[in-house]
DNA sequence: AAAGTGATTGTAAACGATTACAATTAAGAA
DNA sequence: TTCTTAATTGTAATCGTTTACAATCACTTT
């Protein structure tokens, strides 16, 4: 075996032996030129299979190019006719299916439109966050499709990513001060219907664990979870709302604290399905039991709703058309002339109602 | 709001007034280099610092770089230098925080590495498989890491990359027929433990869920059943063996018709978490319990089996690590000369014994 | 005064592909 | 025979950058 190698190594060492520092790895135009004699115009257009080239000419041509196995250098083509046709994906994280279901329905459009996807995660961080944009720019990008981490500290960035002319669509965490096409739910009427579905079953105490701060899907759901409190005219305590982030760890946190304080109430919105299924083992943990001592509701329903026990109440989002809409949006704006207003769709989202928010008797 | 938009796009208009074709989406070295009536070949040693080029010529370039908002264009850069700096990632799916783990263990490595990184996923399809392949071979990645599919199909393909001087390196579900670099856990010795785990612990009759077939990590973990069933010679029937895919739905049908056969074995060994979490949900339906009617063991786990009830014993993976060292042969292997040659790391596993396997007495 | 040195800059050829334009040829029309 | 015309191919510029090599100039050195 080893011989064959070592055999192969000095046939192709002998075969470039001229300069052997430029072994070369790909065959380019011009080497199917040299070996047919003829210019590299003529390789490029009978490639090309244009009619003003001779049937045998290309005849010949495809067959060298076979023989040497050519493949066009997509670099050089780029450098030629100045578009990537990529387009740049940064998403927070993909630990929950719910970026993942996005993920797909972007790249059906995207896959559909003749377009690359290029994918990176900031990691819930606003310095990946950047990184990952000038990434996306350095690879010539022709659009972005952001989901953020944090409003505020890297708008001036958007802004200049679309000033340079690199289109940007906001997908479910959106920048408010950026005008961009966005997609997005409205957070704050779910939030307000899964609080109100809290109330209607007739739980008393309720309280909110709120997402990150300075997110606007964050302030929409607590906006629509206060809303709701007060239009029932319930009280709203300083412990109403307790900030928790994403991550189901600081949902379990969340949970543990409050037992210890014993300050329990009897429903709890959650900002997402993770912090809510965190919840849920804390309580699992100290004994008590969801929904009769605690119900809970969470957001953005991914496939554990369904598995955990009791099965979790969740704001179900269309999470692949959410995809689908966001590329749509972002690859008019790259192809259409002149460019299309932004418009900011928002998709239908409902509440599924599960054993975890049922009340199991009245008191 | 739609009058305020029109009238920013008639601003707009207004500017690039004077050659609306030409307008310019980049500045380049010789913009640069015309403002300042120098060659372009001054500004580019200029702008890279070096030390032949005069202190007050590299000052007014960088002033008048800075002034164009000039930035590389890495297209160039890259069929100049011929190399990507790019490596990409084939994954099956990353529906289940398993491979996110991975891709976070990768993606530090490479950044550090300061190579890129291209992210695609297959969707457990050959189709897709091969798709992503090709397009990253077209994005001149210098290098491939792949969780694959499904065994065999698109074996010669991923010969043909390696010819061509494309450096693959397989990780978790890896290709038995080609030589190169591998990274994987020791799935047979793994599933045997497990399945002695449930032996030891008093179970009788013990069924395997396996995974998709034509796939070494299916086959291996079969393997292991198998193989710890007979060391303690039990009954291997027809039925002990189940081929039930990696999706949590295949589980709970797998599970459900178990019941509805009326052929309950004591305990299952599932291919992974989404297939136990299946079967749980079925068990759970049908007003039976884990693990007193029936105990199950998972395999790769994910933070589920920690918020689920009960609590899910699995074998724990090394997702991060195993990203990490997969991206370092990856790198190794494109940076090193001469070329290492292939290995295959195999990392340490863990089976994390929980309640949904621990018999509740004997009988 | 002639030659050597160092600092700085320009010229031009690459990288691999595309394409406007010109050139060549052969056939048919005048 | 001369002129068009169509078919086919080649020449050379271009995309934006890098870099080997040459050129220029002002000083030293002998």
């Amino acid at each position: 075996m080893d011989i064959v190698f070592a055999l192969k190594f000095i046939y192709i060492f002998a075969l470039s032996f001229t300069n052997p520092d430029s072994m070369k790895k790909y065959a380019t135009l011009k080497d199917i030129a040299n070996a047919l004699k003829i210019s590299t115009a003529t390789v490029s257009r009978a490639l090309a299979d244009r009619w003003d080239v001779n049937a045998e000419t290309k005849r010949i041509v495809f067959e060298e190019a076979k023989r040497q196995n050519y493949k066009p250098n997509p670099i050089a083509k780029r450098l030629q006719n100045r578009h990537s046709k990529t387009i740049g994906l940064v998403v927070p994280e993909f630990k929950t299916s719910f970026f993942p279901n996005i993920i797909s329905g972007i790249q059906k459009v995207v896959d559909e439109a003749g377009f690359q996807l290029l994918i990176t995660q900031s990691q819930e961080t606003m310095e990946v966050e950047l990184r990952n944009l000038k990434l996306l720019e350095n690879n010539m990008v022709e659009g972005i499709l952001i989901s953020i981490t944090r409003e505020g500290e890297n708008s001036d960035y958007y802004q200049e990513l679309i000033d340079s002319e690199i289109p940007i669509v906001f997908f479910n965490r959106v920048s408010s001060s950026i005008e961009a096409p966005k997609v997005i739910i409205d957070d704050y009427k779910l939030a307000f219907f899964a609080t109100e579905h809290l109330i209607y079953s007739g739980f008393k105490k309720i309280y909110h664990f709120a997402g990150p701060e300075k997110l606007s899907v964050t302030m929409e759901r607590k906006r629509g979870f206060l809303d709701a409190m007060k239009k029932h005219h319930r009280d709203i305590s300083e412990n109403s709302v307790l900030t928790t982030g994403v991550f189901s760890d600081k949902g379990y946190d969340a949970m543990k604290m409050l037992i210890q304080k014993n300050d329990l109430p009897e429903a709890i919105f959650c900002f997402n399905d993770p912090t809510a299924l965190g919840a849920l083992k804390a309580i699992k943990e100290e004994g008590l039991i969801c929904p009769d001592d605690i119900a809970l509701v969470g957001f953005s329903e991914t496939e554990l709703a369904l598995l955990v026990d009791p099965p979790l109440t969740s704001v179900q989002q269309p999470s692949f058309e959410m995809g689908e809409v966001a590329a749509r949006l972002l690859i008019a704006q790259i192809t259409q002339n002149p460019v299309p207003e932004p418009e900011t769709v928002c998709l239908i989202a409902k509440l599924n109602v599960r054993k975890s928010s049922i009340k199991v008797k009245g008191d």
